[in-house]
DNA sequence: CTGAAAGCGCTTACAG
DNA sequence: CTGAAAGCGCTTACAG
């Protein structure tokens, strides 16, 4: 029933205990530097403090020490969108999970539309460390901060890519070279890869991946790639795939984009040609198809976001433990490969 | 390049501007007490503390007003589920898109399942206030905090009921009502409402309205409610639906549940009964049908979880600028109505 | 066995 | 115009 009564703080049991306020805090800390104590002093600060239903400063207790167990999560969008399906909630249950097992609460830090926004960034010190959920835009600040000496984790790969900044990410390379391999095993010799212009990180990586299998295995390398938003001269539709068709062509490759338009014009393409898949042509996706997509499950590969989460937390929890400069090795995360319907064995092609 | 050099205080920068530590915290508080300073000396303070890329200390800053700007969200299960379906989703992205208006950022507390528990309702401290979400269970130590006058808000009505702690939730009663005075309005005077035996909040919330839209309506009260968990005597499948349909009853109302059961049940002996639905018997269900469930669209009404995220955070921040103390308006968010295609009009009834 | 002191990094009256 | 002091609530050496 606190009427406005301001909330004892140790001085306070410490007058009615008739002792100091050091010796108050021994007690209550369970006296972990061993100190003499007489057990009678102990009981009547223990009975006085439970009296006065004394609980301690969270903020100032943990002053000394720097340290407050709290990690920060920073997204560059809403961390709770309205479309659910887009969001970073399997990050986030691994960050959670993690968390918890390590003892650390999480710290989210909001952001309004309004706000000038370097307030934000500032915020995140609150935090013992902090984790940038997809930051491809203006992670100037966030480089500011690594810099300072601030531990900093980014969950999926910082555009500008150097030494600086420790992130977690799915190894793109090696999952898209398998998918690659996935089909030369099943005996395709002749394929389109089809992604977007853009040449954002996971869009090279994943190129290099295709590249990579591809000269591995020999296959044919020219118009190997084909650069498109599906809407430009780059791919016209069903024209398009009847040409590819024609020249030998058994498998497509389609990039994974945000908007997933590529995969819906290329699909769109290949129905419009009467093509059936994978019968007559294969279909493989660097990633998952669009969220929108029903249809049978297309061969390709999973991000593990939940993993992603979980190593994000452990590598901040590391950084937090040693000393800041240290050099600290990314973490690139197995996807697993998601078999799918879509690839089909070529037997005789020449 | 900071290589273990410890991060630059305001005492370094009064020392390499010769000026006192106050001087420097005056100058990048942004002189607001308004005292006079000379020009040379800010433009100096500010250089330095430029060139040392100072910056403040977000615990200690904020130590003298007790202020952190940080919300507490608590919840007695993990946040962030496996299962998104059931999941405070909703509720998150309400409170981060208030908590952000408002300019605070969110603390969440995680638990693991070893700790021992009590030690996560003091972290609650950490933050200005905290909001707690879905507790029904073990809510005791919630209700210390609450006393010692820490500003707390519950999502979802309190369990053991009483003007100690505030809260927002759906008002149960009045949609339920509501639900009843839809039927009544279609003609039906002779209706079931199909609960579980257990007597939670919500439960009762829920009955009263029930009874009191019943009562109000003159329709016939006995043997209106239905206690049963689908699987005991209470409920015996196509045979009670058939019983009931003999009596004159044409429209069924069920509780919502957190499993699901109940509706599942019901639903099934309506089928086994070979009775259609609307055409041989009106549902409703006071909420929504369980996620799992296919099927023509309910009727019955929206909890409004992403309003209630919102007005918690609202109810929150209003604590937090006021004397503690003080009692305070429970908020009761209306509950819109899910038309559906389950209720059907009846001519007539004697 | 217990207490006075310094310190965590800042802010805000209050003296000069 | 600027600085010494007290204080936010605690912890941890260090003296007695």
């Amino acid at each position: 029933m606190s009427r406005g009564r301001r909330t004892p703080r140790q001085a306070d049991i410490a007058k009615i205990a008739g002792v100091s306020q050091t010796t108050v805090s021994v007690v209550l800390g369970g006296n972990r530097t061993g100190v003499r104590l007489s057990e009678r002093t102990r009981l009547r600060v223990l009975e006085v403090a439970e009296q006065l239903g004394y609980v301690p400063d969270q903020i100032t207790t943990r002053l000394p020490s720097h340290r407050n167990n709290l990690l920060g999560v920073y997204t560059f969008t809403p961390a709770f969108p309205a479309d659910i399906a887009g969001s970073y909630y399997p990050i986030l249950a691994g960050i959670e999970a993690e968390a918890a097992e390590l003892g650390q609460d999480l710290i989210m830090f909001t952001a309004s539309g309004a706000a000038p926004g370097d307030t934000r960034i500032r915020r995140t010190r609150l935090a013992d460390g902090c984790l940038f959920l997809g930051g491809q835009a203006s992670e100037e600040p966030m480089r500011e901060l690594a810099d300072s000496g601030f531990p900093v984790v980014c969950i999926g790969r910082p555009a500008r890519l150097d030494d600086r900044i420790p992130y977690v990410a799915g190894d793109y390379f090696a999952a898209s070279a398998e998918v690659v391999t996935r089909l030369v095993l099943a005996g395709h010799r002749k394929i389109r890869y089809v992604r977007e212009p853009e040449e954002t990180l996971p869009a090279c990586d994943r190129e290099r991946g295709v590249l990579a299998a591809a000269t591995e295995h020999g296959l044919d390398l020219r118009g190997l790639v084909v650069r498109t938003d599906g809407a430009d001269s780059g791919f016209a539709g069903a024209t398009t795939i009847t040409g590819w068709l024609a020249e030998g062509v058994t498998a497509l490759v389609i990039e994974e984009t945000d908007s997933g338009a590529l995969f819906h014009a290329v699909r769109r393409g290949v129905r419009v040609a009467g093509v059936p898949v994978p019968a007559g042509l294969s279909l493989a996706v660097l990633g998952r198809p669009p969220e929108d997509y029903s249809g049978p499950e297309v061969s390709g590969f999973e991000v593990p976001r939940r993993a992603l989460g979980q190593a994000a937390v452990r590598l901040l929890a590391a950084l937090l433990d040693q000393l800041p400069g240290l050099p600290v090795e990314p973490r690139l995360l197995a996807c697993p490969p998601i078999d799918g319907s879509t690839i089909m064995s070529v037997r005789n092609v020449t």
